[in-house]
Formats: structure tokens, sequence, C-alpha cells
DNA sequence: AAAACCATGTTGCAAATGCAACAATCCGGA
DNA sequence: TCCGGATTGTTGCATTTGCAACATGGTTTT
């Protein structure tokens, strides 16, 4: 219930303000450990979710039984229907990879207005804008990764991207490898050899999960 | 400079504060004619296209000379670098696929709070939200469609999303088959080859451009 | 009408990928 | 500490895919 005012979708409201919104959006906390379910359906009701702590993974589970990460949520990162896509059959996981500490706000009180009008409600759409923005970029980032064609291709796109973020060659990853041919959608036996390959090929080094581009 | 009050980023403000914005906002209009460019840089400055008619494709040409559709833009979308992500190196063609006319916007002056402070501003901001929020489910529709591991897995997942918007089985495809190969970013012969498979298959029946699910 | 262009089809072939199965290693909980 | 589960690493094999090359048909331009 703290400082939300450090996070970006209250920034620049005081906590006070805060505090008020909250009640009138009927929003509520809620707590999770490493690899508890958030949700598993392909809706968790009308409401946003604004991760204050932790990360989560956002993925597809397909009827086969085969998994699919879509997303990768660190920060102060929003999540929700909204933002996820209803339409398919397939039931959409979301997990946590750490602790987490969730903010649940009913979506219609951020995006339509509410009637009582808070006087600070469009400096909180403007936040969500600038969330969303966020959200668009690293979704066109996943479009772009997987856009190639090859395995190699999609691991040096990708490679690319934590190299830029890291401000330097040598980054480490953010998951495992298993996770990692998840998030690229590729075979994961596939990826290791590709791997190896592209070692072999002086493009790469690895010690573990640390990368070093060449 | 007619009834802008029709399209989704300016819905429910009057035309008259509609020109008082328009000019608040430094905006202008152009014309395009079908395949006329609209930008081949990873870049246009610091505004956000609204695409007021016609529609357009965002396409990454590669260094190596190939070209993938990162998205298909229509109706009253919008577009630009906050949306399209600007980390690459490639170049991103911006192209009309038809007669278009745009309106472009200085993007601070909508994100940012202009220091005016026109009454509409917020009715604004939440438009635009609307706008960010369906190019998210776009895109994770994209996301969706490329995740398939296989061709086949593509097209069907593309076909069925297709069909759901049509409301049938039989819906034509919004472009030619090899626009359609550069959206499913595979190689256009491997999907002709594939299209032959399923119709073997009795997964689908086609006419020129209109498709039959089965 | 001829020429040029572009989208659509088709095919062979080499290379990349997915799949399955298994060994080795790491890591956390009992 | 020891066990069990999960991750990492490896390989053979069948299939899929990309690539290149070419034929066909329609449409626009000259």
């Amino acid at each position: 219930m703290e400082n939300l005012s450090k996070t970006e979708l209250f920034s620049g409201i005081s906590d006070e303000d805060i505090k008020e919104m909250l009640v009138c959006f009927q929003s509520f906390q809620k707590n999770y450990k490493e690899k508890e379910t958030i949700s598993i359906h392909n809706s968790f009701g009308d409401y946003i979710g604004l991760l204050l702590e932790g990360c989560i993974s956002i993925s597809r589970i397909r009827m086969d039984g085969s998994l699919d990460m879509l997303e990768y949520i660190e920060d102060s990162g929003i999540f929700g229907d909204v933002f996820t896509f209803g339409n398919q059959e397939d039931a959409i996981l979301v997990l946590c990879e750490q602790d987490c500490r969730v903010l649940f706000i009913e979506k219609h009180h951020i995006i339509k207005r509410c009637p009582n009008a808070c006087l600070h409600h469009s400096k909180l759409v403007e936040n969500l804008m600038h969330l969303m923005a966020g959200k668009v970029m690293r979704l066109t980032e996943k479009v772009d990764i997987l856009s190639h064609r090859s395995i190699r291709g999609k691991l040096l796109c990708y490679f690319r991207i934590l190299s830029a973020q890291a401000g330097s060659p040598v980054f480490p990853l953010p998951f495992s490898l298993m996770a990692l041919a998840n998030f690229l959608c590729v075979d994961r036996s596939a990826m290791m050899r590709e791997l190896k390959k592209m070692k072999e090929d002086g493009l790469l080094e690895r010690n573990g999960k640390m990368m070093r581009l060449l």
C-alpha cells in the first residue's frame, strides 16, 4: 500500500491522491510466490494487472500441450486481457517467475472515465499510455525476432537487443535456456545445436547464462 | 480537414474543438498515391501518423535485401516511431497499399500535456489509448501467428483469425499471396506448396483470394 | 499488338528444423 | 547428505523449409 507513486502508472500523483483513486477504482493487491499461477484462463475478468514487484511470464498453452512464451514482464509492467488478446481457444498462463506483488484495477475505471472523474485521472491515463507504448515496443521487438526465418537469425536478433540493453557485448540471459527456446518459439535441442555451431563459427562465447557477442 | 470527429482518435470531440487542437498541435495532412512511400527511414521525426483513408503496410528491409511485413494498417490506425520501435539498423518502409490520406501530429503534443492544455486533451489521450490497445491486440495476434513452428500452423492460425473476423468460414485474403508470405515471414514457394497440401488434406478450399476453412 | 512486368504456380535439392530418446549435470527439499 | 526433479547437453533421423530456377497467366505500358 506504500509508495505507488514510484511506479510508472502512478508517477506524478501524490500519495494522498493515489489513496483516493485506489478506493474509487475498487482495486486490490495480491502477493504471489515464485512459480505460482496468477491465471490460467484466457481472461481474468475485467482487471488490469500492474506488476509492482517480481517478474512474470505470459504463455500460451496449445491443445497439444506445447507451451510458447508470449511475453516476459518485469518492472512495473502491465498485463491483462485488453493487452493480451482473448480470441483464442487456447489457455493463457500467467506465471510468476519470482515472488510477485500485483495490483489489480478494474479496467473500465481506467480506460473509461469514471463518473466521479477524479482530478488526477487524466494524469493516470497519460501514464498508462506510456506503459502501453512500452508494451507496443516490446511486442514489436518480439515480432522482429520471430520474423527471422532461421534459429540463428532469431538468436542473433535477440542477443543484439540484449546486448544493446546492457550497453555491452557481454550480458546475461534473463532466463533459462529452456525458457529461451520457448521465447524464441523454436525446438530446444535444435537451438542448443545452433548455439554450438555459432560458437564454432566464432559468433559468440558462452559460459552458462553469460553471453558475449563477437 | 472535414469531419475528423468520425475518426477514432477524435471521436467525442466537436469539430470546432478539433480545429483548435489541430492548430495547437501544429499538425498537417498529406495525401499519398498507391505504392507511394511515406517513409523509408527507421524514423520520420517526432510525428504520429493517423491514417484517415486507405491502407498502408509497415515492413522491415534487411541488409540482405529481404523484406518482412511487420504490420498492415487499415481504417483509422496510427503509426509512428513510438509504436514501431527504432532500435534496429534496418530500414523501415512505410508503404501505401492504396491511395491514402494521413494526418501527422507531433507526438509530444499528444503524449505530453501541451502547455496550453486544451480542454479536450484528456479525451484525446483517452482515444489514443483505445487505438493503442487495438494495436497491442493486433501485435499480440501477430506474435501468436509467428509463434507457430510450421508454415501450416501459421496459415491455420491466421486463417482462423480472418474467419472469426468475417464471422464465416468463407473469407477473402486481405492481400496477395506474395504479401501473405511476407506477412507470415515464410518462403513464398514453400507456402504455396503447403497450401496445396492443405487442400489435399481437406483442410481448406481456395479460389484465388477467396478462402474457405473446412 | 507487342513488350514488359508482376503475381501465381511448380519442382528438385540441399540445408535447417523438429522430434524423440538419452546421458550428464545442477539444485532444492526431505 | 542423499534423493528426485529439472535443466543442460548430445545425437540420429524423418520431415519441413528455404532457395533457385523456371513456366504460366494476367495486366499494364509503350
